[in-house]
DNA sequence: ATCCTGCATGAAACCGATTACATCGCTTTG
DNA sequence: CAAAGCGATGTAATCGGTTTCATGCAGGAT
């Protein structure tokens, strides 16, 4: 059933030319006359010849693919930046691969690394080991980044946007600000944890150890959190929050209402990202808009200018983000 | 730089042998001797070889590749069944792309369903031409389905899931119950409502053409029919409402709380999907529960089971659901 | 001793396009 | 009028593996 899948000769032969010239008529138009471009046109539909890829992949020494390594597809956040990313490599003639870090196993993993199975790579995930990344295949980190391995990155300034958080909630007058980071090792919860202990700092403000709380990014995590956070004593229980991503904030925000606090009456509650959703849970979550879109667009970007050889520098593109105040946070209470 | 890639002749020179049977060496180990193997292995570890898929894909005229084409990466909803086709996917030694149907054109689309390119397709987009799917490549549907096109299907009872959500409703001794619709044309709209009509007319309990409101899946849409829902007058106001997506019930709820309504003890609201997030929300939303990843793997073996040429019988499977009880929903008032 | 069988291996065809190079006919230029 | 230039096209090499077929050799059966 496959075999009957009519090759370039067959084309050529019912066309009557050879087949490079079917080659150039469908590749590059303008190197054929405009009687014989006529003929392949019409032998191309009179067979139904469609191109095998395979073959042109091989001489070409190119793939015509992009893989983005995400950590988890099942995380919403990375939807829309892949959403991003799709919208310039289409147009641009890529395709785009997705592989699941978490599904794919290590050597899977430098199995996609590779020129011969894509052209280039863009690394969502910054837990990879970066010599499995190193060398083989051209690439670009977005949002999250691996220590140690030199390439263009794209992302925000983390630190600066926990920063946005605490003076937030600074300028409402609180004075006792906890933070529930995201899982350790993570170069986003760092960069976030230490952002927020400098600004806080920074205005002289408290940031005792038990201030803290560990979570891991996740819904459940927060809910968590919050329970960690009701144990704490009436006087040294946080006035308010800032939690290191917004599905944490939701899970927080539940629980706690659950226990009869409101929200942002008993606790002010700011989150990181902006997913979609948390503009309309109650209350509206305060929270730190990340370009999602944007990102992946220009990472997409950033590796396309590599592919084509153009001038790239090396360094960081810093997105903006933007403090997006909601009705989870509140002036403190005297 | 990409010319110093070693081939496979690299190897073979090395190892004292020829390239084919390094080949074997390499993909079918038992068919050479147990010198010759250690040998080839270690020149490839030497040389540094890793071999070229597109080579091997134009010999093989296969490529490894499954693709899966969602209607809209950016909607969190679908990252779950990827997620699940991406786990029975990469063990089974294939890889996922996924295109986004939004962004990719009409042309792209074909050249997906292209053997030389995919060896299978995954559709989770109804609205796609059943012509330009037809024949090209195996393929299955997940959740939506294109009518008209013969192919298994993965997927739920979605007219049943509507009669899930009525019966609970109309358990709580609501009698009228309105229905927020997903888009038009959409083969799941068009399920979902059909089935709260049948159920409501099992029951007895009117459904009027005002009941019915119309949205588009999307948060904002929800938010939309409240605003519709808070027009309506007191006594042809439903006192519950289900939405066809939990997205729709997220808005709706938000937007009715602003306006002063509570929920459940103004109206009681049911959603679509259960998602994540809507058991974090206040109040949790009572939902009907689709198994997404469940959804993804299956049709991700009967794929693969097409792909090895195993039987498969060609009907639907249909997956269960569950009719999730949160807080969203309580007992009609007087 | 002879023949047969089977294993390990190499030579070469093959997958299906692209493209460097050669060719041919015709026009332009000195 | 010969040389050079140019556009359109064909020939054949090439991309880098896989696989068929043939071969050589060792061991077992007759």
């Amino acid at each position: 059933m496959k075999d009957d899948r009519p090759r370039i000769s067959d084309v050529a032969r019912l066309a009557g030319v050879s087949t490079a010239t079917v080659s150039r008529a469908l590749s590059n138009p303008a190197l054929v006359s405009e009687d014989t471009r006529a003929a392949v046109q019409s032998a191309v539909t009179a067979t139904g010849y469609r191109l095998n890829q395979a073959a042109r992949n091989l001489r070409h020494r190119r793939t015509g693919g992009i893989v983005a390594l995400v950590p988890n597809l099942a995380n919403p956040f990375f939807s829309q930046i892949l959403s991003g990313i799709a919208s310039v490599l289409g147009p641009a003639g890529y395709n785009l691969l997705i592989a699941d870090t978490r599904t794919a196993g290590a050597e899977g993993l430098l199995a996609y690394a590779e020129p011969s199975r894509a052209d280039g790579l863009i690394v969502l995930d910054g837990s990879l080991p970066a010599a499995a990344l190193t060398g083989a295949v051209p690439l670009v980190e977005a949002c999250e980044w691996v220590p140690g391995l030199v390439a263009p990155r794209v992302k925000i300034d983390n630190r600066a946007a926990a920063g946005l958080a605490v003076d937030h909630l600074a300028d409402l007058g609180h004075r006792r600000i906890g933070h529930v980071a995201g899982p350790r090792g993570n170069v986003l919860s760092e960069a976030r944890l230490s952002g927020t202990a400098e600004r806080l700092a920074a205005r002289g403000l408290p940031f005792p150890a038990g201030a803290v709380l560990q979570g891991d990014f996740s819904l459940d995590s927060g809910r968590l959190a919050a329970l960690a956070w009701l144990e704490l004593a009436g006087d040294s229980r946080p006035t308010a929050m800032f939690l290191a991503s917004d599905a944490m904030a939701c899970g927080f925000i539940a629980e706690v209402q659950r226990h009869g606090i409101s929200v942002p009456r008993d606790v002010s509650v700011v989150g990181f990202d902006d997913i979609e959703l948390v503009a309309h849970v109650s209350p509206p979550l305060t929270t730190i808009r990340q370009p999602r879109a944007a990102l992946g667009r220009v990472a997409a970007e950033r590796l396309l200018r590599r592919l084509r050889g153009e001038a790239d520098q090396e360094g960081d593109t810093i997105l903006p983000v933007e403090l997006v105040i909601r009705a989870s946070t509140a002036p403190a209470r005297e």
